[in-house]
DNA sequence: TATGAACATGTAAATAAATACATGTTTTTG
DNA sequence: CAAAAACATGTATTTATTTACATGTTCATA
């Protein structure tokens, strides 16, 4: 997908902690987030702005200093909505960007019934998906032969086992 | 970046293995590099046109059946150039696609001394990151308190510190 | 109190990528 | 041998993302 517009689920998502301006929604991705998705404030303003016009979200003025006046951005009734949607979708495992990781970012300590399916369901796909990888290193590299004539592609697999495998354990310690 | 042109170099690395159709490359995200990186036919066809007219590739035809004709592409010595240099270029931890690995699937046997270099480099690199991520958890989550209050955003910083020592430890097999 | 860093908000242009549209051939398999 | 799956190659449209352009304010500090 040309990611079904996850951005503007983050924006809800930190929104709905707390009201925030562009600038805060930005530097977000500087931090925490920025380990797992990625904006520039280009792409943030604009957004913002299509978003009130949709009535996902609103802002209020905020006078700093003698001259500026910040726009802080709240959530509404229909950004939670749609917000608490995504939240309950499965998550689509991406190899780059990372959904699963995002929702648990915003996931509350209210929601422990979610929480618990989520990780199952996150589980369950990882293990697959290792499962899978594990096949693929069986298949292609039965022998010590092709490890070497194949250096690299041995090693983007083996590496991608560990990360599967890696991310599993860190799963289950959720 | 808006991705610097990497799907560039990735066909480039293929090509450079061998002889492939718009088809094969555009299998190869399928599995291994699949991994790690994405691209779809669509932005592969158009692609190969504008590198065989930029002199990168070239083409030639292979006849199967009756009526279909392949075009099995080509790398050439100016695209062998610009993919050598890539090789040899720092590369950039980006959090979503990984251009490291990229690189070291098409690292080859006759290059043990640029794998080194490489490896060297990126292990600093995710040291100093992976250092920065522990601060940030010293910072933030000094004690069981915060941990719980905000559970999601402890659960992703400390996926992120397993994922760079994970990272680390492959690194330092290779 | 100057000055540089950080705060703050936008738009424009270019590139990258996904989805959908379009069409046809070859191979496998029931 | 019919049908389905896989092979094969493009284009068009929309969306996402980056880089660059553009401008001004506030705060910390030397």
């Amino acid at each position: 997908m040309a990611q079904k517009n996850r951005l503007q689920y983050i924006v809800l998502g930190l929104l709905n902690i707390e009201s925030r301006t562009g600038y805060d929604l930005t530097k977000a991705f500087d931090s925490d987030i920025g380990e797992f998705w990625s904006a520039n404030h280009s792409q943030i303003y604009p957004l913002l702005k299509k978003m009130e016009q949709e009535n996902l979200i609103s802002h209020h003025e905020v006078q700093v200093g003698t001259k500026l006046v910040k726009k802080s951005y709240d959530i509404m009734s229909d950004g939670k909505k749609i917000f608490n949607d995504w939240l309950e979708e499965p998550s689509e495992i991406d190899s780059s960007h990372d959904e699963f990781i995002l929702k648990l970012y915003f996931i509350d300590d209210k929601k422990p019934e979610l929480l618990e399916k989520m990780v199952a369901e996150q589980l369950s796909a990882r293990s697959d998906k290792l499962e899978h990888l594990n096949q693929q290193m069986r298949d292609k590299f039965p022998d010590q032969d092709k490890r070497q004539t194949q250096y690299g592609h041995y090693c983007v697999l083996k590496h991608a086992i560990s990360r599967e495998t890696d991310y599993i354990e860190w799963l289950k310690t959720i």
